[in-house]
DNA sequence: CTTGCATTAATACATATGTATTAATCAGCA
DNA sequence: TGCTGATTAATACATATGTATTAATGCAAG
């Protein structure tokens, strides 16, 4: 079956916020890549142009909800604390590298974006979306480096995982020009989160008070 | 002395490009800033407003190179690797941190909000500032975990090592409100200065191919 | 068929924006 | 003082933008 018009301007919506960012996005653009010559479109379906974006995010949201249930991490529950701690780099990774150049991939664009740039919806994206991870994360680090380590320490490890996880998509463009000869993204997932596993992991050692 | 308008312009245009981006800025609003009513001012003294924004972007670099002279980094020329490689990380950690609220804080958001949303200019940003650090933390890199290791394990050291780094500005706006609790960033630039040093150099023992 | 309602079309409008134009003002100097 | 060139002031203009309005169209139910 054919879409709907609101869902061809969601679409639509969806790239040309992701390309431009709210501000540079007219809607004139969004009508012309939805193939839609009604101005008013966006007015009729959304209500007004910040509406729509603000349902762009939600279906980001959405979509980065389904994303995380769909693939590992329940059933991680009963293993060991460090395959654990491995096992949420290794998903955290994956989600944020594969998820480029796709539709997806437009959606973490607007996420860039966003952090870039942030508009007043970007708070409700970290609170529902980052918070919960992090706080996850630091659950973790607890367990494995142990009660006595400060929070201060649980913090710092934290960012520096973040750091190398967020630094793929944060700094998309950073690395497209420094690493110009670099091969696609998508096709170097898996391989660069082995190695962020692997350097946390061995990062997270100078960290530990004994080693059992 | 007092400044001269072209010289209040450009401060005032660096702010509200930092604050809003490029096309978000009005040029009424740098005038108004720069408390000058003339509404041709700009056009007067730089010819447009791209052609303004590029002379901000001109002062960015010249700002970022002064500041890498007058820092240490020449003297370590005669030390050994381990120092160099942890001098080096050191010294970005510090670049990149302490720069926040500062009138250089604001030039790095201009910066993040290239890095979000590149214009034209951001290349030459990047080739100018960012490739040369890169290239040199890279030699370092090679030095320190021997010649028998592959370009790629080089590479991707490389990647968590910056990562790190430029999360710290890349991802300013998910810190903010996910830690809403840490202290101001300009009074903790030592201690994650120290502690990412210290992440870096253990998660390299992960690549090395012999302890010495 | 036709009536009612959801959608689409066509146009208008108020505003914001970057820039150009032209006139006024001021500083230095003969 | 009077003149010249640089700067500032005041206004105009063309364009782009988000939204509102009003008319046309299609379609399902009665």
């Amino acid at each position: 079956m054919t879409k709907t018009t609101k869902e061809r301007l969601l679409l639509a919506a969806v790239s040309e916020f992701a390309v431009s960012g709210y501000q540079a996005t007219s809607v004139r653009n969004i009508l012309k890549r939805a193939g839609e010559k009604n101005l008013s479109a966006i007015t009729y379906h959304f209500g007004s142009k910040e509406a729509l974006y603000k349902e762009v995010l939600d279906f980001m949201f959405r979509d980065a909800e389904k994303f995380k249930e769909e693939d590992g991490q329940p059933q991680i529950e009963a293993l060991e604390v460090k395959v654990k701690l491995e096992g949420i780099i290794r998903f955290l990774c994956r989600a944020y590298y594969t998820i480029q150049n796709t539709l997806d991939g437009e959606l973490y664009q607007l996420f860039v974006r966003e952090a870039g740039n942030p508009t007043p919806y970007f708070e409700e994206m970290v609170e529902r979306h980052l918070k919960p991870t992090r706080e996850y994360l630091c659950t973790l680090l607890r367990e494995y480096l142990g009660p006595e380590v400060p929070q201060q320490v649980i913090d710092d490890c934290e960012y520096s995982i973040s750091g190398q996880i967020l630094y793929g998509i944060l700094g998309q463009s950073i690395i497209c020009k420094t690493h110009p000869e670099r091969v696609p993204f998508d096709e170097y997932v898996e391989q660069l989160s082995d190695h962020v596993v692997k350097f946390s992991m061995a990062g997270l050692e100078a960290f530990r008070p004994e080693k059992k």
